[in-house]
DNA sequence: ATGAAAGCGCTAACAT
DNA sequence: ATGTTAGCGCTTTCAT
């Protein structure tokens, strides 16, 4: 119909009003000083117009935007979705927005991202740091910016942050403690990137379960690569080549664990009879695939609220802090039966 | 260490230079009526004084903010995470930004949302109906206000948009039809609720094709519901009560193909020997479980880069058009299998 | 109870 | 080559 592109404001309201914007901002907020009809007429005439109040101009003035970035890997992989979710619900109860950005594990995309937040676009940060990540100047100055960062999950000393975890390492501890009670002895390890905090907690917790133990693993007993199933499928191609084979795999990732169960059993080998199979993130789809994946539930909603919450104190002034929550081992299938 | 809270702005530089606000702009956007020498000081001065442009200031002066809103039920679903990459990637090439948005299948929750993100939020919006909604004015509202729109997969007639969708009409007679080659005669459907568009068409693609066969479904043949894993639980209890069962099961959501399959399979039931059950979105698990599970791709991330695509065109002063590209049928265990 | 005016940080038309 | 100024839309102090 009409062609009018500028965007009503206030002071289109006021002119139709023969009145001033400053009374007609202040009969929007519902100021005590204006006379009730002055409110009536300036509402009835703001819907009239179709008059939306223009949210770049209000953060201009104030100086803040009520809007905290959320800066993930991916939002794929239902760990940070669920963190997502539980950073969301805790942002809207105090009128927050969440603007969400994946860094796809990239460092330069990470960098980016966190250079055009630093721009006034939030108030705050919550993220888990990239695995092409292993410098972090972009992060520290956030804080330069006088923006408050909260890590979670995957997070760094370097950067001086508030953050909230799993204990990874007794995680960890508690899988190779589990394989040894199902009468495991070979154990062999896939580990993410060990400039991680994650994938490098869990090894540790791996490799101080098996020494106390008395179990020194072998040099080809741990694995390195990324998180992908594809990389679970490679890994099992070499441990299906090896003389000696294990008889479990702990996998830091619920992906890995998924490739390489998979490609084990499209070679005939018989999980977890021959080979027990472990993952960590507690996926979804570990309770539906056959056999059914053993993991670690990293409570990653609760991790996003807990999150929320340490990022809006920060705005309100309180000092960062370092939250590790418990994870809790969940024994399915794919590690129960006895070794044959 | 130092206590300076607020940002500093050209206008710190400028005095740190001795010179003018608009200098030290321009001297920024390497603009060419600037000496050479003010622009190296002035970007030494900047990077010193840790500059950073206000994004929010710009936005204000500009009247636009390259940013594009995308509002989809959530994350979870891969459909929808891979629409928004789909999304990302197309809209990164031309430097807008993107901000995502759950509804959360809730239509209070999208109106907020749509309302929030009217207010000089976004340049333009792509999004995908909740199924929560059947009253479209917040978006038609949005349109009004000059925000462009472009709806994907869930759309409505009702709202004047752009749209990318596929053809759930033609998706669904493909299942039916294949269904039929493989013995199977009493198919009966689980469809969504039947004014959000995909599970209507595909409803009446279903029943087209059983029409087209000369069979008339009858009236428990049908079911209606939400699209969760429980529904499908639901469902298959109801299934399992009957006396005459249906041969198949074409569900209108993985999610309640998946609840529904386990559930039968729990109870005895042999699928697909018995029941062969197919669902609708071809969600990566489907390939994970037992039986796999027969869907049909939707090519999610392929309609996320068009929406995309049309939405910067429209952006550009293009006309809203409609694009419907063609599913592909997933043919897996759960409906391979012969009927015994 | 209402209006005038300054200013948030930036850009750009218009001087000089 | 650089400075002055107005203005994007809003809030808010200070008049009146």
């Amino acid at each position: 119909m009409e062609k009018k592109r500028r965007k009503v404001s206030i002071y289109d309201i006021a002119k139709a009003l023969n009145t001033s914007g400053a009374t007609v901002s202040r009969a929007l907020h519902d100021h005590s000083s204006i006379s009730i009809e002055m409110k009536e007429m300036v509402r009835k005439v703001a819907k009239e117009m179709n008059y939306r109040p223009n949210t770049v101009a209000i953060n201009l003035k104030r100086g803040k935007c009520n809007t905290i970035g959320v800066v993930v890997p991916n939002i794929h992989r239902n760990f940070f979705s669920s963190a997502i979710d539980g950073i969301e619900e805790e942002a809207y109860k105090i009128g927050y927005d969440v603007l969400i950005c994946q860094s796809r594990e990239s460092y330069e995309r990470e960098k980016k991202i966190l250079n055009s937040l630093s721009r006034g676009k939030v108030d705050g940060v919550i993220a888990s740091i990239a695995s092409g990540t292993s410098e972090y100047s972009h992060y520290t100055a956030l804080e330069d910016c006088g923006i408050p960062l909260v890590l979670f999950d995957r997070m760094s000393d370097r950067v001086n942050a508030g953050s909230v975890t799993i204990d990874d390492f007794r995680g960890a501890y508690h899988v190779v403690e589990h394989l040894f009670e199902q009468g495991r002895r070979r154990i062999f390890h896939y580990a993410g990137f060990q400039h991680v905090s994650v994938w490098y907690n869990r090894y540790r917790g791996y490799m101080q379960a098996m020494q106390s133990h008395g179990i020194e693993p072998g040099e080809d007993w741990v694995f390195i690569g990324d998180t992908s199933e594809q990389a679970g499928v490679m890994m099992a191609r070499q441990v299906l080549k090896m003389k000696q084979r294990p008889d479990a795999i702990f996998c830091t990732s619920d992906f890995v664990a998924l490739g390489c169960m998979l490609e084990l059993i499209r070679n005939g080998v018989r999980v977890p009879d021959e080979i027990a199979v472990c993952g960590f993130a507690d996926e979804p789809m570990d309770a539906l695939i056959s056999p059914s994946l053993t993991s670690v539930n990293q409570f990653s909603k609760k991790m996003g609220q807990q999150a929320a919450r340490m990022l809006i104190d920060r705005l309100n002034g309180e000092p960062a802090v370092n939250i590790m929550l418990e994870p809790e081992l969940i024994i399915r299938d794919s590690t129960l039966a006895k070794k044959s």
